[in-house]
DNA sequence: GGCGGACAGTTTTTT
DNA sequence: ACTGTCCGCC
């Protein structure tokens, strides 16, 4: 197929021979399946939405495209750079089409889509709820309680531990037991129990109508066994497109197979090298094994040419890989030519490592590069405590991705429990957490309540009849007033506001630091109004948290710069001028906790090279010679040595060096030279 | 039955 | 550091 190369503006031009197979292959038209291997900072994302855009120019429909990527921000990007490519080719038509480009996201948020859409076809109820991991484990913990499995003598797995196996089993559409003999083996005696809790589990979901993360998935998939269901949905699709495919598990690779048995239409695309979600049953095997699937065999292109990195970053990258037992197929290259070989640096303790780096990244800054260029990542949320404290004293602004969100903040949740038990009043989990929230009512309250809401048809008419304990009576007819509202007239977003104003005086009672909670809710009510509809909010909410603090704040902080901290995982896919990666030490990567099985090293060690790929310029990874450990007898620290990962044989590729040289330690650098209004950025992240 | 204080066990990464 | 659980007092 020929490119349209007489075009005044040809899309293709500055895309390498690799890239333009990828992007052309089928010509525009439905082709067979495709596989893009496409190795870390080559282009992937754009060559992507040069294909997808490509797809549109030639005339294929934008609404039967499926596109599914790993985050809704990803997607975002994603269409956004569709509609920039086509516009070049079309102008402003183009626009028009890739609005229709609205089938983009996760695969659970696409799963949540086709499943209210098709619920009455499998007795499913469309307004379902949907319980994220926290709900999930508490609905766990219910039935737990009920099968009497909580009996403190019999040493059976806590809420969350039970909620994992029952997520691997599922995902990875595996045994129970081959689940609990692998991946937890203390658990393995307890079979029979927990084959009977997940029964009862599954139970209660289906009674409260109720949908957690796996169920997004498993209930599509079980949708597409039906051939004649498989056939209607995947009928909508002439193009699948799915991003980060060494990141799938199973039961996604399964539903994309239900969708497109032949595989015509597909395109997956992905590195093996970047595996780093095999705790949350991401098969590797996927990827390597998906050209099989199909006969005739899906084709391959494979990108390896890295316009990211400095040469130097990327000879130490591939080092790294290279020392993993199984070998990846392909060694990244680049032309971009540097001296300058990324360094280890080694540090006395975390204090020292902070320092490290806001000195580090104050230079960077004064010869020009922007904060917002500049990454700090990490293996862990708090491995960034003191660096945050540091940066906090500096004035130097900055934002966190991964880690805790503050929807899941206490007080936070409590406001959505009652929203979401005005919108299901089957949740039992938003019923007990809303009820609890009066003084004077615990679980046997909640439950009597519970009961009673049960009992007459209207649910608000059974909550203002219900008579609460004495000490709860004085609170209870505003809380049932509340509900009943709720219920009779839904309004977005004054039902949040409502809410907010009922809670305010409990929030004061329940919380000390009222104050700054206060200020989480005004940031959700903020963030509410972008939403249509309560269901839409609770529903994107759940299945889309806003992955930094200021996320979903709005564009204000688009203009201000600031440096980028992240956990490694919400690094993905991201790129940086100068990044400092934290702690590259044994115990923290690899991570203490994932040093049991060979499989787990492994992803530990993709791990660090996920982060090293993030470079363009400028690496440094950082080791403290002292680090510290919560343990059980309180904290101490633990003596660390050089991350197992970069063995002696590789040494060579960085340049080693100590900070503080030794005559400048004490007093150096001039301290605070950029000014930065943190405490007016910081009054701004919560409108 | 609710609730606060004391004590014990866990502890990563995320849709 | 944080959450879950147990115990004794209202």
């Amino acid at each position: 197929m020929d490119a349209p190369t007489d075009s005044p503006a040809d899309p293709l031009a500055g895309l390498n021979a690799e890239q333009r197979q990828a992007v052309e292959h089928g010509g525009g038209k439905i082709a067979g399946p495709l596989l893009i291997i496409a190795g870390a900072g080559t282009g992937k994302t754009n060559t992507l939405a040069h294909r997808v855009a490509n797809l549109i120019v030639a005339g294929a429909d934008p609404r039967r495209i499926l596109l599914m990527t790993f985050s809704r921000r990803a997607a975002a990007e994603m269409t956004r750079r569709v509609e920039r490519i086509a516009g070049e080719v079309m102008g402003p038509k183009a626009t028009v089409l890739t609005e229709g480009l609205t089938f983009a996201g996760t695969f659970h948020s696409i799963g949540a889509r086709l499943l209210r859409e098709y619920a009455p076809a499998v007795g499913l109820d469309p307004n379902f709820s949907i319980h994220d991991r926290e709900d999930s484990a508490d609905l766990m913990n219910l039935v737990r309680h009920e099968l009497g499995l909580s009996q403190s003598a019999t040493r059976f797995p806590k809420k969350n531990t039970c909620l994992q196996i029952y997520s691997r089993t599922v995902n990875a559409e595996a045994e129970l037991q081959a689940v609990l003999d692998k991946h937890f083996p203390w658990c393995a005696g307890f079979a029979e129990e927990l084959k009977a809790l997940f029964g009862a589990y599954v139970a209660a979901k289906q009674a409260e109508n109720v949908l957690d993360y796996d169920d997004l998935l498993l209930w599509w998939g079980e949708m597409c066994a039906e051939p004649a269901l498989a056939e209607e949905i995947g009928g909508r699709f002439d193009h699948v497109l799915v991003d980060e495919y060494q990141d799938t598990n199973r039961l996604q690779a399964r539903i994309l197979t239900r969708l497109k048995p032949d595989g015509r239409g597909v395109t997956v695309v992905g590195d093996d090298a970047q595996s780093i979600y095999g705790f949350r049953a991401a098969e590797v095997r996927n990827i390597l094994d998906f050209p099989d699937l199909f006969s005739p065999r899906a084709d391959i292109v494979t990108l390896d040419r890295n316009y990211r990195s400095t040469d130097a970053i990327l000879e130490a990258a591939n080092a790294v890989i290279a020392e993993a037992p199984e070998r990846f197929t392909k060694n990244l290259w680049s032309s971009r030519t540097s001296l300058a070989k990324p360094r280890i640096v080694t540090v006395k303790d975390d204090a020292g490592q902070a320092d490290f780096v806001c000195e580090s990244v104050l230079a960077a800054h004064e010869e020009g590069t922007a904060l917002k260029h500049q990454a700090v990542l990490f293996r862990a949320s708090h491995h960034s405590g003191a660096l945050e404290i540091e940066l906090t004293r500096r004035n130097i602004p900055f934002v966190k991705f991964g880690g805790l969100k503050f929807l899941d903040a206490a007080h936070v949740k409590d406001v959505l429990a009652v929203l979401r038990l005005a919108e299901n009043p089957r949740d039992r989990v938003a019923a007990f957490r809303a009820f609890q929230l009066l003084p004077g009512i615990g679980p046997t309250s909640a439950g009597a309540a519970l009961e009673a809401m049960g009992q007459l048809e209207d649910p608000a008419l059974g909550l203002q009849l219900f008579r609460p304990p004495k000490r709860a009576q004085a609170d209870w007819p505003a809380f049932a007033e509340l509900f009943s509202r709720l219920r009779a007239k839904p309004g977005w977003p004054a039902d949040l506001e409502a809410v907010r104003l009922w809670y305010e005086p409990h929030l004061e009672r329940l919380h000390e630091d009222a104050r700054m909670r206060r200020a989480d809710l005004s940031q959700l009510e903020q963030i509410a109004g972008n939403y249509p509809s309560r269901e839409r909010f609770l529903t994107d909410l759940t299945l889309d948290p806003p992955s930094a603090t200021s996320d979903e704040a709005g564009p204000p902080l688009l203009d201000e710069d600031f440096l980028i901290l992240s956990t490694i995982h919400s690094a993905k896919g991201q790129e940086w001028s100068n990044v400092f990666v934290l702690n590259a030490v044994d115990g923290c990567i690899p991570s203490d906790l994932a040093v049991g099985e060979r499989d787990d090293i492994e992803e530990e060690r993709r791990l660090l090279y996920v982060a090293m790929t993030r470079a363009k310029d400028s690496l440094a990874l950082i080791t403290p010679q002292r680090f510290y450990v919560q343990g059980q007898r309180g904290d101490r620290h633990v003596y660390a040595s050089r991350t197992r990962f970069i063995p002696e044989g590789i040494l060579g590729r960085f340049e080693q060096g100590a900070w503080p040289r030794a005559e400048t330690a004490g007093e150096t650098a001039p301290r605070g030279a950029v000014r930065v209004d943190l405490k007016g950025r910081m009054r701004g992240m919560w409108g």
